[in-house]
DNA sequence: CTGAAAGCGCTTACAG
DNA sequence: CTGAAAGCGCTTACAG
């Protein structure tokens, strides 16, 4: 390995003037700051980044933790457009991503800590979308940089990056009520869920205004997975009236929807017309493909990335807290016009 | 900050004591042993990870870049498993790991190599396909620990964990003889990739060995997109003969296949059985459900994971090169049993 | 414009 | 069983 004395030596000079150039630092004189560079390159010399963090205090890396399976089911899908989003733009500034996981709760908030109090890195991304995070606590107790993608409940002071989800939802009920529909169901997530909440309030606010009834036997809970979709459908679809749209909490459900209603012998969208949420790769090649409410993954992630450095370098920026990422409707062929009978 | 020194100055001893306690070294006497862990409790200390690496030139981290949009298309449904994988084995073994990217192959060589030469990780793995990588041979060059995930034409001395898949291409066509099938096609991918290499050779094996007859109309090259499948059946259908199987390259070509043979008036498994690899979770979602061969995404990432950190920790492990995972196939409902007319 | 010295927070022979 | 000292590879006042 070759160290910053080995290039100080070959060039005559000391160790600091050496490390001056390398920080691109104030009047040495361009001769040798030349020579230097050279022997660098000759000697093929790069810096230990361990022993520049150890002094600087500064990682240039910025952490994440691997979200549980079995926790943020429906993150995972989303995983590798988040990481492509937050290390596209990590890269661009100069930062790396950390990744750690944890196999409990408690365990994660170990491996969040051993990465904090270990000076690993500068700041931390959190995707997360539960109620009473520890980590949350953690961070924001701990003053430590970080940014949460989701929305927290209990703080309303840190850093998020969000999609402003009672519009998107409000905006996809809309697009329904456009479209001539009257009877317009809710296919919803986990109640204690804040999406789920956020989209309920969202759809409801869009009957509301139009007038449109809205009963409770139309909307239903579930997970964020096929099944919870593909078993509501023999419910909703046998009642006395039953809807004539569907607003789905999210794609892999409206694609359990879709399957369900195909199976009981409703065509879609002449029969019942599906709007639902995320645009994931998959909405494209259901038939029919889904109109769907993109969020913006990538956004997401690159804006997270962005918004995290920002606040990593600006000690304290006068940035706003809340970051909303716009979505927009993508019209597919699972929501159609009305057929008056 | 708590460092070492502060909590040797509590406890009256130095700061050699309690790195010894801290690193669960020889002999200190229980006592002290005890009264230094109460301390470091009740003080919040944390050892600085910077400081350790520097001493010991260990990171406990693994490096990965990851693939580019363009390049490496097909990595990327994968990718969320792979790291599941991998960071799952990890972080039980006590390692995080660290995420780059480079926007063209030169940044990315550059970006191993700050993480290399920075001494930022202890070991690299490499999602990667490519002929001729400069990364590959950069890391072998410098004899820097590093497991490849896939396989490399160039090199048969470095690590690897891959999928068989000569084998598995066998056993999908394979699969399709039993069925009674006697005129197959194979729907491949960019020909200058070693995956498709292999596999276009596992499916003239097993067709070969049947007596089956191959003809050259039947195979069709393409990319790893929807779109390539699509496009093939209109030219593959309307041959005097055309075959009455498919083996396709890979799940999201297969589900453009799929459309395609279904716009055309060709049911599925009616008319045309379809095989294809990796068994991506979309193929659960397609009507008919896919037939493919199971890779194990997950499982070759945590072996990588595994293969790579016992290299790092054995100087020289006496481990195989090349490890394969074992593949599966998983009958759902798009091959059947050909009806003769 | 450049150097000598101290220090970042650890570990590890060496000595006792 | 424990401590003093040197050192890992850098940076950065301080001085000139």
């Amino acid at each position: 390995m070759v160290t910053i004395k080995d290039v100080a030596k070959r060039a005559g000079v000391s160790p600091s003037t050496v490390s001056r150039v390398i920080s691109g630092s104030t009047r040495i004189s361009p001769a040798t700051t030349s020579r230097i560079k050279l022997i660098m390159e000759e000697l093929g010399y790069h810096p230990n980044m361990m022993a520049k963090s150890l002094v600087s205090k500064t990682t240039r890396t910025l952490g994440i933790i691997l979200p549980r399976p079995a926790e943020e089911m429906f993150l995972n899908l989303f995983f590798s457009e988040f990481i492509r989003g937050i290390v596209s733009h990590a890269s661009r500034a100069g930062y790396d991503l950390l990744m750690t996981s944890g196999a409990t709760e408690r365990e994660e908030v170990e491996a969040i800590t051993r990465m904090v109090k270990g000076r690993r890195v500068d700041g931390i991304l959190l995707l997360s979308s539960r109620r009473n995070d520890p980590v949350i606590r953690f961070l924001h107790d701990d003053r430590f940089p970080f940014v949460l993608i989701g929305r927290s409940p209990e703080f309303d002071d840190i850093l998020s990056v969000d999609t402003n989800n009672v519009q998107a939802a409000y905006d996809a009920t809309k697009h329904l009520i456009a479209q001539g529909h009257e009877r317009i169901g809710f296919v919803s997530g986990p109640p204690h869920l804040v999406i789920s909440q956020d989209r309920m309030e969202g759809y409801q606010q869009a009957l509301k205004e139009a007038g449109l009834p809205m009963k409770h036997q139309w909307t239903v809970e579930g997970e964020f997975l096929q099944e919870s979709g593909y078993r509501a459908m023999s419910m909703i679809m046998s009642l006395p009236e039953p809807p004539t749209a569907l607003v789905v909490i999210d794609d892999v459900v409206a694609i359990g929807v879709l399957r369900g209603l195909t199976e009981i012998g409703f065509k879609v969208p002449e029969d019942i017309s599906l709007v639902s949420f995320n645009n994931i790769a998959m909405t494209q090649l259901t038939s029919p493909p889904l109109t769907t409410i993109d969020i913006g993954i990538y956004q997401l992630g690159y804006t997270a990335s962005q918004t995290l450095i920002a606040s990593i370098q600006d000690e304290e920026g006068s940035a706003r807290n809340r970051i909303l990422i716009p979505h927009r409707l993508v019209v597919r062929e699972s929501a159609g016009r009305i057929l008056k009978s």
